[in-house]
DNA sequence: TCAATTAGTTCGTCGAACGAACTAATTGGT
DNA sequence: ACCAATTAGTTCGTTCGACGAACTAATTGA
């Protein structure tokens, strides 16, 4: 195990690469989360924007969507349903799943949470250089790619 | 010389770049953090990396770091130190501070947990074309500073 | 038709985190 | 030199998020 340099000399192998970029990206979106002061937990965050993507999603899948226990989705349905952020619907065809819905409400509540990840992240990138910039851009895309070959391969 | 990419538009104004940016960044933490099969939770996790890195930290330092209360990380040291991944000592000059200090099995426990997340994430580095390595390559010290950046506002 | 399967819920439990109140050690003002 | 105020850490009781097991209701199929 080389001991590590600073950045300059970076090697573009992909363990050298992957040691450099992991706890900047652990960082980061630590940094990114601390923007959330809604109250709602993660788990209750990121299921009402799955709601929002998958248009009238049953509970099973947020389950498996989320990665969490059919008891979980319920109570935080529940929760969310509470505050008006989501509706419940009896689905037509088959009367033992619920459809849930994103209110306006809720899809507001989402738009500002981002909004807020968002621009905070935005106000960081101003005090990059513009060459910095480039480059951030320029590598966007490839870690969008880095992404989806990780989801890909489940 | 590569053509223009699927990401059509190349915004570069830190909005544009940080509404690109912030989704990829969240759900490749939320992979990195995936592979984490240790059975500590994250808190453990993070405060063990916290006492590796600051050498015999206090519990109040701890604290402050994690963002945590006192009482959790009380409890959080005496599993760590159940666990045998950490020692308690009491300070030489104020004996009301007890310092942590983690033993070599909890580097070693902390390296392994830091392997796997690095290896995995090289692994899905392996994916990307030479170009595309070499854009993340130069992209890597750019995210850094970003979160230099952040850390230093607080 | 009714046994097996599937969707979702209820209930009891466990663990993680916290605030309030406590103990022990240190510091400072008189 | 004293003792009041402060500081570090702990204990206790509570709250909240997530889960497994057992349950109910609806659907499928032999």
């Amino acid at each position: 195990m080389p001991t590590l340099h600073k950045t300059q000399r970076r090697d573009a192998t992909p363990l050298g690469l992957a040691n450099a970029l992991r706890p900047t990206i652990a960082r980061l979106a630590r940094r990114l989360r601390q923007q959330d002061h809604t109250g709602l937990g993660p788990t209750m965050t990121a299921t009402l924007a799955s709601i929002a993507k998958h248009d009238g999603p049953t509970h099973g899948e947020l389950a498996a969507i989320e990665q969490v226990s059919p008891p979980t989705i319920t109570a935080v349905v529940d929760k969310l349903e509470k505050l008006g952020l989501v509706t419940r619907e009896a689905d037509a065809s088959d009367r033992r799943v619920t459809r849930v819905r994103a209110t306006s409400k809720g899809i507001d509540q989402l738009d500002e949470v981002r909004n807020r990840r968002t621009s905070w992240l935005a106000s960081q990138v101003t005090a990059l250089t513009d060459d910095e910039r480039r480059r951030l851009a320029d590598a966007v895309d490839v870690l969008a790619k880095l992404v989806d070959v990780a989801e890909a391969a489940g």
